[in-house]
DNA sequence: CAATTAAGTTACAAAAATCAACCAGTATAC
DNA sequence: GTATACTGGTTGATTTTTGTAACTTAATTG
C-alpha cells in the first residue's frame, strides 16, 4: 500500500507505486481542501444555514463557503434545501455519506487538541 | 466546540464561534497542505530517500515534495539526514511526534478505501 | 428613511501549486 | 569514450487556488 522499493543493479525501481493517487492522497482530494474538514464537522450536529455557517467559520470568506458547499453537494456529502421564508434562507444538511467521514475529523479533532504548544504556532 | 447559534429578536449571533482555527482547521493546516499526508504515510514504516519518495509519491514535482518535508521538518513530524555516500543521500524519517498523526491517516486511509464507485471519479 | 438580513456573485489581488529544465558529481551500460 | 542514470535538490514561468471587498435583490427593523 505504501510502495515497496527495491534495487535492481544500479537502478532504483518502485514495486507498489502509488497507483496515481494513493488512498491518503484520494482522501485528501475529497476532504483536504481548504475549509471543506470545518464546513463538515459544523454540520455535525444538524442542518445550518448560509450564513450561519459563515459566521462560525470566522476566517473563511462567503466565496470559499459557497465553493466548498457547491463541491460538497456535487459530490454527494452534503445537501442544499432552500427555505421558503422571506427572504429565503438556505439550509445545508450533512448526508448519511458524508457523516461516514466524521469519524475521520473526529480524530483530526482528538490529535489537533493535544498538540504541544510549540505546533500552536502554525494556527 | 463546534460553535452554537442564537437569535436575539431578529440578530444572529454565533455563541462559541470558532476561535479562529478550529481543531479541525487548525490540524487541516499542518496535515491538509498537498501531498503532506502521502508523504508522511509513506514514511511510516521507515527511513526514506529523498527521490525514492519522489518515485512512489508519483505525481508531486519535486518542488513540492521537498517544500512539503521542509515543513514537515521545521514542525518537527519529520528528520533529515544527510548519509555521506557517493553522491550524497538525504534519509527522511517520521518523529515520534510525527508518528502520532497516522491514526489519523489511517482513518483517512480506511475512509478512502471504502468510497463508493462514484466517489473514485474525484481521484 | 436608513440599516440589516438573506445567499450568494463579481472583479481583482495575492498566494500556492504545477511543470519542465537545470545544476553538480559519480557510476554504469554500451 | 560517450551517453545515460543516479544523487538532492533549485530556478523560473505558468496556472490554479485563495482571499478581499464591494455589490445584488427583496423584505424587515427601528
Amino acid at each position: 500500500m505504501a510502495g515497496r522499493l527495491e534495487t535492481v543493479g544500479k537502478r532504483r525501481i518502485v514495486l507498489e507505486a502509488c497507483t496515481e493517487p494513493c488512498p491518503i492522497e484520494r482522501g485528501m482530494r475529497i476532504l483536504g481542501g481548504k475549509w471543506t474538514g470545518s464546513l463538515l464537522w459544523h454540520l455535525k450536529d444538524g442542518p445550518v444555514r448560509f450564513n450561519d455557517l459563515s459566521r462560525m467559520l470566522g476566517g473563511a470568506s462567503k466565496k470559499m463557503i459557497a465553493e466548498r458547499l457547491k463541491q460538497l453537494e456535487e459530490r454527494g456529502l452534503v445537501t442544499r434545501t432552500v427555505l421558503q421564508t422571506a427572504p429565503v434562507s438556505v439550509e445545508y444538511e450533512i448526508t448519511e455519506f458524508g457523516a461516514t467521514a466524521l469519524k475521520f475529523l473526529d480524530e483530526l479533532r482528538i490529535w489537533s487538541e493535544n498538540l504541544p504548544q510549540e505546533q500552536l504556532v502554525y494556527s
